[in-house]
DNA sequence: CTGACGGCTAAGGCAAGCCTAATGATTTCC
DNA sequence: GGAAATCATTAGGCTTGCCTTAGCCGTCAG
């Protein structure tokens, strides 16, 4: 259930509408399994469904969503922080641990961190307003800009993280996108070496707008 | 099932023998369900029935054992050095936290903490060798000693700790027994202080040998 | 010897959550 | 406007892990 939420929160942050189908595909269940889930979760209020069968959270929903989501991100950093995970290898492993947090540990864990506004990956805790971004790929040919967040969906990825750390790519680094062409691969400039980065790269990657 | 294997190790390790009843007692599971479960758990090679029944671990079951045991101390020891957590309250918080644990963040943990020895009520490590241990009942009045340990299986008893804690009794303080009859109160002295405590603590208490 | 008690198991059930296959309902697009 | 694609749902099934009820077996005590 806790998924589902996540899932919700996630998609919806990221793309707008939520549909089931698109539940489905996110979480790899079959659209009979993600029908059923979401009716009771509307059943139990954390959800509301619109006359276009949109998934909207409810404000009991909201809350529960943004807990976990929270939970998730204070995992990741504690992670990267305190046992020293790599930043791209964090995600598989919250995932377990946000399901075994209880509320007092994850105060502790907020204060232990220093109150974080992001995790890992530069995305922000729920509740934090987050920075203006806009995808890599809106970026002018020339400029720079800073790498601020790869959204949580793209987590799921297998390998794509590890692909961005092998290319100098992580939050906080400045890149110069050198040639863009739509659908091509791109070529970047990442603190001082020229690099051609995979063309998803351009959707993925997002930088302070 | 690692919450079965968990059980067997304690149970065993201070019990001796395990039959399925005292799992189902400990558990809290009915006597057919636990007995399915030994079948199953038998099936898998992780426990072997003798001629009476009894429920040994195998030597892969043991491995596993060891591994879930040293999971839910490393968990303890981790919420209270890191953390902040009172030593008393620790042992719900590792129950979850013990199975999101994978093998990396168990090393990770490990290594953060030092190589701890014991988990914060005594207990040792898997593969580490206790010392020798006797219940707090089998002190001669007016000799003095110091608390070991507290037993897994009386974590679960809820207080019980907390009461421990309340009289100033946790590991590696002295305690001078000053009176003790069998079933009453015992009479003790605790850091200075005169205490009159719990019978039962008499069997659960464990002090140097 | 017999009955009581402790321990084990057989049988039947239930809830959660997932699955596939097939059906029904909309969109979308030519 | 109708075919194709997309989405949602219905129906039927499976597994896991628990439950209760009821019976069986062996041991120990009177």
């Amino acid at each position: 259930m806790e998924e589902y939420l996540q899932a919700i929160y996630t998609l919806s942050d990221e793309n707008g509408h939520v549909v089931s189908a698109r539940l489905a595909d996110f979480l790899g269940f079959s659209a009979p399994a993600v029908s059923e889930m979401v009716h009771r979760l509307e059943r139990e209020g954390l959800i509301a469904l619109d006359e276009r069968k949109e998934v909207h959270l409810t404000k009991l929903g909201q809350g529960h969503a943004d807990s976990v989501v929270r939970r998730h991100r204070l995992a990741e950093r504690f992670l990267v922080e305190v046992l020293g995970f790599a930043w791209w290898k964090t995600h598989e492993e919250a995932e377990r641990l946000e399901h075994a947090m209880s509320p007092e540990m994850e105060e502790r864990i907020q204060r232990v961190l220093g109150d974080p506004q992001t995790c890992p990956h530069g995305n922000p805790m729920p509740g934090v307003t987050a920075r203006p971004t806009k995808p890599l790929d809106r970026v002018a040919p020339g400029s720079t800009a800073k790498v601020e967040r790869i959204p949580d969906q793209f987590e799921h990825e297998p390998g794509f993280l590890e692909y961005l750390d092998s290319q100098g790519l992580k939050p906080g680094v400045d890149v110069q996108v050198v040639e863009l062409r739509h659908g091509e691969p791109i070529r970047v400039m990442v603190e001082g070496t020229a690099r051609t980065i995979r063309a998803d790269c351009g959707q993925k990657v997002w930088v302070a707008a």
